[in-house]
DNA sequence: GTGTTAGATTGATAATTATCAAACCGCGAA
DNA sequence: TTCGCGGTTTGATAATTATCAATCTAACAC
């Protein structure tokens, strides 16, 4: 079920490469790996939460509903984990997760899960360091929602996309803009709008292309610290 | 330093009740408790984090700021821990925390925390479901954030009183308005205004005193699930 | 009782954000 | 190449939410 070629893939992951080689072998021998089409819906809200998910190769969106409304939650850049905490409850989803491309992932059965680090204490310092940093990214999710409006936050995240690329002045956005609008918590309008407004701010947009002509300037407005932007990446990460 | 009598009130914690009878006190040697009125600043976001703090007595609100502005993240009530993600990661908080009622705390030093649950499996598992039961009540103030509009909030938030003091239909607000508001990310005249235009669907409000008239049209109104709402508390719970 | 004060409410207004509709653009399929 | 289509942009407008200033109220000290 499992190629041994993703192995070597997978091992290096901060969650798995503290755990010792016969509980990764005895993990990763009821796991099994699959190629998903971009646009496909993995698992949805409200569903069991029956498998730990690991992106080997492409993205995924991770989202959330209610009505007829949705917004992106986070978006998982491999190689990484997610969906781990609702393994770990034993409930529920509260995230719907689907390919943005195509992509690699290996499936976790949640109860070998359990039954692993409960015998492997490196592995759940693991976990628990994963959950840890988790919760942290989704503190900096909300504050920034809180505490910024949509133009402070649009051009956070484009200070952080340049970092995380680097500090290279110019790059893409790696993703399309209105679910950069929906991670944002904004509509694509609203955020194309911002785009525009914050040219004056050292910005400079065309397309899926980025020019940060100031950098310092667009620094300045968006007062960030390490305490709101993950240093780290631009979306937050992981976990349910 | 740390009172004897303090400790059968820690002891069944959730995140301490699993663990060895000897582990529990080796981590306890090294806490101290502390009395502190009310108003007090216990801790600032950006701070190293040294302690985790459990709160045994009072209210302690946990806040982020940014400018001048300032949003509550969290109302911790007793008894539960708070603050354990920072300690975990040995990075500095992400919120800063103040007591909103003269409260008794106790702090246990960071290190000793992290040198325990590497020693006791047990622990090691508890500390695992605390940070994933955070993590979760992270991601539903997100969602409700994003998902819903200020009158939502409101109606969700007051259901939830309901239900997490019996399912009494009338019942005292457990706090001040105005950090009500800030919880639900919205200004106090906002929520003064959003709590009359709920009349009609069902509630009456007389200063502090909240009377559910109609919980099948409010709940209709608030479109709650579990996947949005935490059947065990309005507030968010604790962690970071 | 009176005065004081912090919080709550109300009203008027402004800023922000969403909605709706139309036009536009880039890109792959035919 | 042209067509079709999803995504983006733009404009007009509406809804939501914030801000500011002025009461109002309840709690409490004196």
């Amino acid at each position: 079920m499992m190629r041994p070629a993703d192995l070597p893939d997978i091992r290096p992951l901060p969650l798995f490469r503290a755990m010792s080689e016969p509980h990764f072998r005895a993990l990763m021998n009821h796991a099994h790996a699959q190629v998903f089409p971009a646009g496909l819906d993995l698992l949805q809200q409200g569903d069991p939460a029956d498998f730990l998910h690991v992106l080997v190769e492409g993205r995924v969106e991770l989202f959330a509903t209610r009505g007829g409304r949705q917004t992106t939650m986070a978006i998982v850049e491999p190689v990484a984990s997610f969906i781990i905490a609702a393994c770990i409850t034993d409930e529920p989803y509260l995230m719907s997760a689907r390919t943005v491309a195509r992509s690699r992932i290996v499936l976790v059965p949640a109860q070998e899960l359990k039954a692993v680090f409960r015998q492997d204490a490196a592995f759940a310092v693991s976990v628990i360091d994963e959950l840890a940093g988790s919760y942290r990214s989704m503190v900096r999710h909300a504050k920034s929602l809180k505490l910024r409006n949509s133009r402070e936050r649009v051009a956070a995240c484009l200070l952080q996309l340049s970092r995380q690329q680097g500090d290279r002045q110019g790059f893409l956005l790696p993703l399309e803009k209105r679910r950069i609008a929906s991670w944002l918590g904004m509509t694509p309008e609203n955020l194309s709008r911002a785009l525009k407004s914050l040219e004056p701010d050292g910005v400079k947009i065309d397309g899926r292309r980025v020019i940060i002509t100031d950098p310092g300037r667009l620094g300045a407005l968006v007062g960030g610290d390490r305490l709101l932007d993950d240093p780290c990446g631009a979306w937050s990460p992981p976990a349910t």
